[in-house]
DNA sequence: TTCATTAATAAACACGCTGTTCATTGTGGA
DNA sequence: TCCACAATGAACAGCGTGTTTATTAATGAA
């Protein structure tokens, strides 16, 4: 399989032809939205025919999914090369340890990185809601790090929270802050809204309001 | 204004047309996507000819994007009469009440109420990024009240959370938990979703988790 | 360097959807 | 009743798509 791609990639011209055609693509997102992009639009800023086009993607569809796939593969390289979470015999973190967790660091910085990039994905303005395989990504990863922490059906008590809810919310609210700073131009690094993030997740919003009334 | 909306609707038909178009549309975008759904289809399925379209609207889009202002300020309404967010001269509820906090309820209710159609707006699918209205719609009221509450820049201590930052976290991570309970067929009530939100968000998954670690 | 392979290309094509115009018919409301 | 105007179908130009075909040019292997 590796060996296919290899292959596939010995062309210099192929290389060259995708990687003018997804900086195109995206140069283009960003000017005028997923919709007003047409094929014709970006083999021009790409300089090359029309024809080219489909001789490697079906669609503009096609072209978004596979580079929206090599971020997400990036950043699933990153966080599992940290092994913290995900990593084969990687011994889990305590809670403590998670309170520092490199992961959501991890994914700030990467999408500080990309911001353009990481834009578009989560704008969801693309015709495939691009974001929900990030939102799969993520949640997965959290997953399988709450699935050894979560506490049990308390026994006398209320049903506690779902794991597949715990993750998808552990999800969603990152990700949602990550939306938010990159729309508002990044105003603090990535160290410090990994640390906001921490707090609010896991202190939760008591944390940050005064508890006194009015 | 009022006026004039109420003139243009004396007409039945126009009522019964714009009426028509929506569900039709509605229908076809649970059926075949956002994409993949014709003006000519919509006009179809209402019943309609494809020139009484272009006399309502000026796009798919158009027809897309009123419909769900239409949905908006429903929602939007019912939260207001409630009194406890956006109140003209309601008093701000305590920090104790918020923790009982109705809106989130109504927000789960609506979202139930009204699940296929707050599918299509929260997957995020459609062009014009129609969860972005509902994101700021829910932060603009969550900062209307943690306006109030929130703690000030502690004097010795870390610069705290911004308020936007707040309350964009608010609206996010409630949002991807009315996304999470749409998709997997509201295995829960209203209330206890409501519930399970109100204490991930202010207690934090700290009172989830075992923090004994392994 | 030579040479077979194959990537890139331009031109042309059929197709489907868009948004508009226009003349005609039908309906609602005063 | 009667008129303003909503609904309609036909026709049209324009644009983007995705494919085919024949030709040119670059690449990597020998």
């Amino acid at each position: 399989m590796e060996d296919l791609i290899a292959d596939k990639k010995t062309d210099r011209r192929i290389h060259r032809t995708k990687r003018m055609l997804k900086e195109a693509l995206f140069a283009l997102i960003l000017e005028k939205g997923y919709d007003g992009v047409t094929v014709e639009d970006i083999t021009q800023k790409a300089d090359l025919g029309r024809t080219t086009f489909y001789l490697h993607y079906r669609d503009k569809e096609d072209l978004l999914l596979k580079s929206i796939d090599a971020i997400a593969d990036d950043l699933l390289g990153q966080i599992s090369r940290t092994n913290l979470l995900g990593g084969e015999a990687a011994p889990v973190p305590s809670f403590i340890e998670m309170q520092h967790m490199n992961p959501v660091l991890l994914v700030f910085q990467h999408a500080g990185e990309n911001a353009s990039l990481y834009q578009i994905i989560l704008r969801g303005g693309s015709a495939t809601s691009a974001a929900g395989r990030f939102r799969e990504i993520i949640s997965m990863a959290a997953t399988s790090f709450f699935g050894t922490t979560l506490k049990p059906p308390a026994p006398g008590q209320q049903p506690g929270v779902p794991l597949d809810v715990l993750a998808n919310y552990f999800a969603g609210s990152l990700l949602s802050l990550v939306t938010w700073w990159l729309e508002n131009g990044m105003p603090y690094p990535p160290q410090q809204m990994a640390s906001i993030f921490r707090q609010l997740f896991f202190q939760g919003a008591q944390s940050v309001v005064n508890t006194q009334g009015t």
